[in-house]
DNA sequence: ATATAATATGAGTATATGATCATATAATAG
DNA sequence: CTATTATATGATCATATACTCATATTATAT
């Protein structure tokens, strides 16, 4: 519990979390939707994947991370929690929007495999 | 929701929650019961009271901290997951049994009151 | 009033954490 | 193979956090 709120209490954490209520998404498009380094999104990402908040898997060179299912079912309430806080996210309407402008011009390659 | 998190990310924070769920107690009981110096008990209460996870109340010269009634009601959800969880923490019997020995010796002249 | 006990807080220190830059690794394309 | 793209990681720095000691504040008792 300690180390789950302890992934869980940092705001770009929650962004990215909230983006990934709305569909997996790659490293590059964490990284352009909300405006991280690379570095900072790929570590962001796999500390919440460390604490098996998120999974990942590898589709060609991209990394997708994904809501743990295994995480949401056995922190079901917790989940229920977070699910509902994170659409109340100041940032969430902007991150939202850029991640899906990103989506849809096709950022890091990925319109070549989709 | 951050802040609550943040406050929720320390080992000693939950420690003193998952005495509280059984009961109010004061910082000296805190103190003792779970072996923090004065200042850090009560520093750790503050910034649980602050983010309105407890409430206080004083007693002559005492100041009791409760969980916060309006906290569990406003979030019911994140509230029953950690109730459970605290109950699961490996520090949960020992600090118990410690904290039930310092209240029937009454530790901090409470014996006076009660 | 003074003395005592409980609690809160200022100041300082050590450690943890988040961020960045540069570089390494992994996967694909040509 | 080499070049390119995506991701991960080592090193470093700045800031945040938890802790302690000393002191201030608050409440009670005598």
């Amino acid at each position: 519990m300690l180390e789950i709120f302890r992934t869980l209490s940092d705001q770009n954490r929650l962004r990215i979390l909230s983006m990934l209520i709305n569909g997996d998404m790659c490293v590059c498009e964490i990284e352009a939707g909300l405006k991280f380094t690379q570095s900072n999104a790929s570590r962001h990402l796999i500390e919440l994947k460390r604490t098996s908040i998120l999974d990942s898997y590898k589709k060609a060179q991209w990394t997708y991370y994904t809501i743990n299912k295994i995480f949401i079912n056995d922190n079901q309430k917790l989940w229920e929690y977070i699910k509902e806080e994170l659409k109340n996210l100041s940032t969430y309407e902007e991150d939202y929007r850029e991640c899906l402008n990103f989506k849809t011009r096709g950022i890091c390659g990925t319109e070549n495999i989709h």
